[in-house]
DNA sequence: TGGGAACATTTGGGCGTCAATGGGATACGA
DNA sequence: TCGTATCCCATTGACGCCCAAATGTTCCCA
């Protein structure tokens, strides 16, 4: 697989170093991902997590056609001001810097949670919490689409 | 048989492990399956098991052009950080992880319940009640015991 | 029609490998 | 020089892979 997917939940050593999962290991290896950039979620107490693309992805929607799009400058501040590159240590951890508590309100454990191209760390309790709004959400509002348990 | 039809239930082994019924690897073989995605059911304590052309269908719903469409970043979190793929050890069993745990109250046994083009996961006494309450719901409008369902 | 052989499926368990975690030692920056 | 980050190695436990027992099913023949 060479997708982000599933979620799983690490501790964080007294150190503040927390491993990334070896699945999620795997895919930023098969990705040939060195580098990791990260920068806050806009939507969720999360922090997203990828390979440089991200960056050049989100600087898009500064220039892009996005009519949804922010303020540039407001953008940028968030973007080139708010994100950060970080590395794995030899073992496949990475410290959990200031930063990155700040706006997860993780404390003791982390939870990976794939989406796709990239990958987001949550505060555990924030991200059940969150998921279990999205499921009430869906149920509430989606009965029409794919909804009352068919897929197809 | 190219589909996933009826239902049977296995017992979960000291290990976690439990056998996909021979009759739905079978099914797995003919589709050329090697690779299972698995999701939680949005309405019912199960897990939805498939090919990976089922999460294609999932994400279909996040790009999808319907405007009333599910916010795309909680649909993610559900579809992408809710689901995992699994595949099956040589004797032709899963892992009864965590994540299959929680959703669906699994404890010590699984019944397989084929969905056509997928097939779920449930815990036997939950599925005997789903089953069971479906069908009072679809005998509701009719008669006694032997009228038949009326809405066709 | 009953018995049983041959086969398929389910279940149990040993063992090696790898991931997650802990901790000491060293390098680096404030 | 002290606090922090990085590198390296050790420990533990979970999981994958393999083989074997037990249970269930099919089918043939007496």
């Amino acid at each position: 697989m060479n997708r982000f997917l599933s979620n799983a939940t690490n501790k964080i050593d007294a150190k503040g170093r927390v491993s990334v999962p070896a699945q999620f290991r795997n895919v930023l290896a098969r990705l040939d991902i060195q580098e990791l950039y990260a920068i806050q979620d806009f939507v969720f107490p999360a922090i997203t997590m990828g390979g440089p693309e991200l960056l050049d992805r989100y600087e898009r929607q500064i220039v892009g056609d996005d009519p949804f799009a922010m303020d540039i400058n407001e953008m940028s501040l968030l973007i080139h001001g708010g994100g950060v590159f970080m590395k794995l240590d030899g073992e496949g951890r990475l410290m959990m810097s200031d930063f990155i508590r700040d706006y997860t309100k993780i404390s003791d454990q982390v939870t990976f949670v794939g989406r796709s191209d990239h990958f987001q760390l949550w505060d555990p309790v924030r991200y059940e919490e969150k998921r279990q709004e999205a499921l009430d959400r869906r149920m509430a509002g989606g009965q029409t689409r794919a909804g009352r348990g068919e897929t197809g």
